[in-house]
RNA sequence: GUGAGUGUAGCUCAGCUGGUUUAGAGCACUGGACUGUGGCUCCAGUUGUCGCCGGUUCGAAUCCGGUCACUCACCCCA
């Protein structure tokens, strides 16, 4: 560390070490074997996009588009983006693979970014899970979905969750709605923000945590008192089925997501635990939005979760790995039939650790604790010459003196090493 | 983008109303007590451009300014 040349990872990124990973590893296989069951196939598209994608379909006045994007120019001049969600890669994948027949069920999993200020549960670098049902239009589906990412957490071992639920409309609701809290909103004084998102992006004022602005949030219009027959109709059926399956969930009339792309129905998770105002999942349904992106009219719905916040959240698997240790001690000729013995072993899917550093017993038995070993292997000139080595089992300090002929055989009627 | 707090050994931190001297503790690591046997105990040893740059001063880890980084909150979102 004398050279002044260290260089640290970039703000707002993080590495994960073996310890972390196990989490990581368990919770994406779980997600994986999930969405199987629900016949969802991974997708794996770009990490950049043509800039527009996503000013298209996320929204041109998101403050993820408007000041969250990692955009820049390649060599060529095109803009491109480092992709801040996934919905519209996968959809753009989708057209352009041509694939606009029938229903198509997507998973992916993968690093996103989104340039903001690093805190609890958020990064610039942070990664998503998700899946995207493509041509389906029918409230079941929504059921499906929703029941789904409960199935998720459950199988997560999440022990505290809550579903947020909420219908935005069609279009021509959304709109009506829109107009109607714009009015409602007209001669209130809202915080400086609120007014700026009363010309911009109405619904954004639901969010606001300011307490005066709160007030007056609680008396507003509500969106579900605006939907129109087709869209009140679709959302009262969403709910029977989710009471159908049991699924539970609570209704907040002005959940409204960050993304401008979401139709009818909208839904978050959350951990009430937390206390915080952070969900940890989220999506909805998007009927309108492969049509913008130049493929047909295909009703979708859709959902991603956050996997740092998820991670954080959980406690993981429980077996820890376990690679037997070979100790050996003194010189050369020791060393070398340690060698041979550890590939001897591995080559019978026994993992191993050997050490090769001239280092006594006690720190080598020390060393083999550390690394969580329940067995050790000890050669030292005495079993070199005898053909011989002392298996010892780390948990009793029992150890037995075994032949290296049947090595391998001894080892696995121990059992798990 | 706004605000607050923190930056001292590999890790967790003490010292910080300027001068006790060679900047400390615990954990970790290495060795020994136990000459080829871990986890407990005891002993010994190793480790630092006190985040970086500049200023004030006879003198700065300590005060001031700047800068970078981290953390938290706002904002936003998964």
């Amino acid at each position: 560390m004398q050279v002044d040349m260290k260089i640290n990872r970039p703000r707002g990124t993080y590495d994960l070490f073996p310890e972390e990973l196990i989490k990581w590893q368990w919770a994406e296989r779980i997600a994986k074997e999930t969405f199987g069951e629900y016949g969802f196939s991974e997708v794996r598209t770009p990490i950049f996009e043509a800039t527009e994608l996503f000013s298209r379909s996320i929204g041109k006045f998101t403050d993820i588009v408007e000041k969250q994007m990692y955009t820049f120019r390649d060599k060529k001049g095109r803009s491109l983006t480092l992709r801040p969600e996934a919905t519209a890669s996968v959809i753009r994948a989708y057209l352009e693979k041509g694939g606009e027949q029938g229903s198509e069920r997507f998973y992916y999993l993968g690093p996103m970014f989104r340039y903001d200020r690093p805190q609890k549960g958020r990064f610039r670098q942070f990664y998503q899970i998700g899946v995207e049902l493509f041509g389906a239009a029918h409230p079941a589906a929504d059921c499906e979905i929703i029941f789904l990412l409960n199935d998720l957490f459950q199988k997560w071992k999440l022990k505290k969750f809550e579903i947020q639920l909420n219908s935005l409309g069609c279009a021509v609701c959304k709109e009506k709605y829109r107009k109607a809290l714009f009015d409602y909103l007209k001669g209130i004084s809202l915080c400086k923000e609120c007014e700026a998102r009363k010309q911009k992006n109405v619904l954004r004022v639901l969010d606001c945590k300011n307490p005066a602005c709160q007030s007056y949030i609680e008396k507003a219009p509500k969106v579900t008192d605006y939907l129109c027959d087709d869209c009140s109709l679709h959302f009262e059926k969403v709910k029977e089925y989710l009471n159908l399956l049991k699924v539970p969930y609570n209704l907040d009339s002005y959940l409204v997501r960050g993304l401008d792309y979401y139709t009818r129905t909208v839904f978050e998770v959350f951990l009430p635990e937390l206390g915080k105002e952070i969900a940890i999942a989220a999506g909805g349904r998007y009927d309108n939005l492969i049509e913008e992106l130049g493929g047909r009219k295909t009703p979708a719905i859709g959902f991603a979760v956050g996997l740092e916040r998820l991670i954080a959240n959980l406690d993981g698997p429980e077996k820890k790995k376990s690679p037997l240790y070979l100790a050996s001690l003194g010189e050369e000729k020791i060393l070398k039939e340690t060698m041979k013995l550890a590939q001897r072993l591995r080559r019978n899917k026994i993992q191993v650790i050997a050490n090769y550093e001239a280092r006594s017993l006690k720190s080598q038995l020390h060393q083999a604790d550390r690394l969580g070993s329940k067995f050790v292997l000890i050669i030292g000139p005495k079993e070199l010459e005898e053909g011989t080595a002392i298996l010892r089992d780390m948990k009793g300090s029992r150890q037995t003196v075994i032949k290296r002929e049947n090595l391998i055989e001894k080892i696995k009627e121990v059992g798990k090493v």
